[in-house]
RNA sequence: GGCGACGUAGCCAAGUGGUAAGGCAGAGGUCUGCAAAACCUCCAUUCACCGGUUCGAAUCCGGUCGUCGCCUCCA
């Protein structure tokens, strides 16, 4: 079965073809970088970090390229949101988009979400939006007001709304939208605005003084580096309209040929049923998250509703995750434990065609439009095979046990990212650690009061080849790390 | 008001014409010194509701109700 996609541009799901064969041009809208990140951040990269993930496990050579916002991307008083960020803190602006930046990436890491290839910046690839602005001047698709501003002129794009299913009659009412100074038409969008001299982030232009607008950086990134048409353009569905919208209409009116193939949009995270954002205030960061749920609970609870789904986050449903994980990562380390005293020999070596059916039915169900929640029970399916094997009594073979360790490495670890190459267990920390050697040092005591010595010594020489040394004292026995 | 989605068990969720995956929770059982883990069995005659098309509908069509997203910054 060959991979199939659900293209929003024509509402149908279709065979996946990209222009090169075996290569994949990808762009997926990045975060506006004026504040930690969270899990609606989340929901959306590590959608996409499953797609590339895939993509890459099929064997295409994959370019992904995801921006990073740090110029241009305005509130709706008309503040700059990296500038106000800066005020509040009394930074540089590029102070702020340095400390989001990292953060950014820290949290992604942390995730397990595959770095993009190139991860531009907009205030990088400025000369790249001037150019693209001029050229829309030049063929009449967008106009210069007094101000110094440059607008797009929605009415010479036919297709405008061709991707959010808006019509631009419907949109002329303007009803919302205070219609600024200059603007031809209410739906008219910026790719360029003058700046007062007070403003921190400007450059020199055909138009004098100023800065890019939003949409223009991704359509300028874009072709820089995955030319004028490429495969796949990612993003969160919010951004459909209009900023989805934009870049299709500036893009494709330079070039007069198509901006992106198919276009992958996926749900918004929600709380109690409403969109989890800055604006609202009803956010929860990835690093509290990362706090109390392992990266791979989070991920497989992301990755338990379809891409394209919403999902509602609540601890509930964080918990309930978590438990599946543990009962999945169970077996995994049973699998693992097991294979340390393995015999070679092709002992249960008919279980490879179980492997083989499992393996087949996940990959049935990624290649229909990455249904990672189709994936994802086929995994709990196999492991109920697996523990059942385990469990049996049988003589299990080394190979056979390798070849087990193979598709939860592929399919749980390569493809989906919950299944780690090593489990670090939840809470493996320093309080954990002193309980236990505590623990440890009463039971020796007790041994000691009853005269076993030699259960007494067992447990200290124990402790030593662990690096951990005891020393009595008259008051108690302290203990040093090696 | 316009555009676009969605409504599947107590909860989460897959399934888009052929008779309801999977997970969590729950009940019973096997195993076990006791636990835990694991496994087995049970848990939606039914897919918001009402009509229609069809041999056959959770899936297609029409309508009703409800929820959400976008239309204004957001991944």
């Amino acid at each position: 079965m060959n991979l199939q996609v659900f293209n929003r541009l024509t509402r149908q799901k279709e065979d996946f073809k990209p222009l090169v064969e075996g290569q994949v041009k990808m762009y997926v809208c990045g975060p506006t970088v004026y504040d930690h990140a969270h899990l609606g951040h989340a929901k959306t990269y590590v959608a996409f970090d499953v797609i590339v993930r895939y993509l890459r496990y099929l064997g295409y050579k994959v370019r992904y390229v995801q921006n990073i916002t740090d110029v241009g991307h305005l509130l709706d008083t008309g503040e700059d949101r990296i500038l106000k960020k800066a005020g509040a803190l009394s930074l540089e602006p590029m102070e702020v988009v340095e400390t989001y930046t990292h953060s950014y990436f820290d949290d992604m890491d942390a995730l397990g979400v595959v770095r993009p290839d190139i991860s531009p910046r907009a205030s990088g690839h400025v000369p790249e939006q001037i150019t693209m602005t001029q050229g829309l001047i030049e063929k009449k698709h967008a106009y210069v007001t007094r101000e110094g501003d440059v607008y797009f002129d929605v009415t010479t794009f036919p297709e405008y709304g061709k991707l959010s299913g808006q019509n631009l009659d419907e949109l002329v009412g303007g009803k919302r939208v205070e219609v600024a100074e200059g603007k031809r038409h209410a739906a008219d969008f910026a790719l360029w605005r003058h700046a007062e001299p007070e403003h921190l982030m400007q450059w020199d232009s055909p138009w004098g003084r100023g800065f890019p607008g939003w949409h223009i950086e991704c359509s300028a990134m874009a072709a820089r580096y995955l030319g004028e048409t490429f495969d796949i353009h990612g993003g969160g569905l919010e951004n459909r309209f209009p900023h989805n919208e934009c870049e299709i209409a500036q893009s494709e009116a330079l070039t007069g040929k198509p901006f992106a193939n198919y276009w992958l949009l996926t749900g918004s995270l929600t709380v109690d049923g409403v969109k989890m954002s800055k604006s609202l205030g009803n956010f929860v960061t990835i690093k509290d998250a990362l706090k109390i749920y392992q990266p791979e609970a989070l991920r497989l609870f992301i990755l338990s509703s379809h891409y394209s789904s919403p999902v509602d986050y609540s601890d509930a449903a964080l918990k309930a995750t978590q438990s599946g994980w543990e009962r999945l990562m169970g077996a995994v380390r049973l699998v693992r434990y097991t294979r340390q005293n393995a015999s070679e020999g092709d002992a249960a070596a008919g279980f490879e065609a179980v492997l083989d059916e499992h393996k087949a039915r996940f990959a049935a169900a990624m290649d229909d439009d990455f249904n990672a929640p189709a994936a994802i029970g086929v995994l709990y399916d196999l492991n109920r095979e697996v523990n059942t094997l385990l469990n049996s009594g049988e003589t299990i073979g080394r190979p056979i046990l390798d070849s087990i360790e193979q598709v939860y490495h592929k399919l749980g670890g390569d493809v989906l990212g919950i299944i780690p190459d090593e489990i670090t267990e939840t809470g493996t920390d320093a309080a954990r650690q002193d309980g236990l050697i505590r623990f440890l040092i009463e039971m020796r005591a007790d041994a000691r009061a009853r005269k076993d010595f030699a259960a007494a010594d067992n447990i200290r020489n124990r402790l030593v080849d662990l690096g951990v040394m005891l020393e009595d004292r008259a008051d108690g026995t302290v203990y040093k790390l090696q």
